[in-house]
DNA sequence: GTGATTATTTGATCAGGATCAATAATATAT
DNA sequence: ATATATTATTGATCCTGATCAAATAATCAC
């Protein structure tokens, strides 16, 4: 059950193996229905998940009731509400899990424990924290410089497994343009 | 000259005056004039700069040719091109300071070296992070929610003084809208 | 201080994508 | 399997902010 967060951890940092089992001990399995949601905005506990299968997805309501989609998290990702994990705040995210999904989890407490007594840790977190910035700078510029058709052709190129696996509904409001506008561009108008 | 410095890190780590001035140390000071890039794309030189006076900027090129603005730093706060802090790459943004400008600086090597000596100093890196991965997830946000009017009226209400202080050519490339859209947004139309 | 450059304002036009609406296709539940 | 709900497509219209252009105003360099 362990093995692909085993080997997650193992590819990015060097702890003995009892180091090791004491990380993974952290993690519980939790196993979630399609639509299900694993974290609600308001609510108090913060968890990181570990993606076994499935696919999660973490999104916001818009000031208009609308949602807006954070990001996706598949197969063998970290995903958590970054913004509520860091200082502890209430979730102001969703997170749902938009596929039927087998997530490892720990709780923001054992997490930060871990931070204190195993000294790789830091560094793992470091690295977490680092490909975080540089994923979210990513997408800041992508909408800072190109408009919604280049935005899907973007995605197309780099991500062409996410069109083809997730609905248009979702696709279209992860790059932020009405599903229509994602249908016409489907068409190649 | 590292007063300013000096507080800005007692204010959020505790380090022995020994550490304290090991790593003040490391920090070197640069005057620049209005309009000096202190950062090329291209180079290989990553610094960490600490604003004592002045204000800095950093841009990137835009596949039009266009400038687009990153961010502004004023007195009393870090920046560095940060994509390229972590990774080591060569610089894809330049670094302007667009005041006459008093900065203080380290060199990526020297900022490393600091991490693995002095302890306190990951804990510092860290809640660097941690904030620039909030302030950037906040930026991105702005953009998916907020048109450029209710943009440039976030600004105004929660930086005033960057309008203020800034020409406003300046604020209106940070907002990713035309000067002259900004312009006839403040004229109240 | 004067000329030259750069920034700001104002006007006219245009286009991309949103919105609204209706239908068709899929997926889901019982 | 059928009914229901959800998602996708297509069409028509509209609106915001971009673009282009020209005139002023403000800065800067010498």
């Amino acid at each position: 059950m362990h093995e692909q967060l085993t080997k997650y951890i193992t590819d990015r940092i060097q702890l003995s193996e009892a180091d090791l089992q004491k990380v993974l001990s952290c993690f519980n399995i939790l196993k979630a229905k399609k639509n299900e949601l694993v974290g609600r905005t308001g609510e108090p506990s913060r968890r990181m998940f570990f993606v076994n299968k499935g696919c999660l997805r973490v999104y916001f309501i818009k000031p208009n009731g609308r949602e807006a989609t954070r990001r996706f998290a598949f197969e063998n990702s970290f995903s958590t509400s970054l913004t509520s994990f860091i200082d502890g705040s209430l979730l102001k995210e969703d997170t749902q899990a938009i596929e039927q999904s087998e997530l490892l989890y720990t709780h923001r407490e054992d997490f930060y424990s871990l931070l204190n007594t195993i000294p790789g840790w830091e560094i793992f977190y470091r690295g977490f924290l680092e490909y975080a910035y540089l994923t979210n700078t990513r997408r800041l510029e992508d909408f800072i410089t190109l408009n919604p058709r280049e935005r899907y052709q973007l995605l197309l190129k780099e991500n062409p497994q996410m069109v083809l696996r997730l609905p248009n509904k979702l696709v279209a409001n992860y790059l932020n343009i009405t599903q229509e506008a994602l249908s016409r561009m489907k068409s190649g108008m």
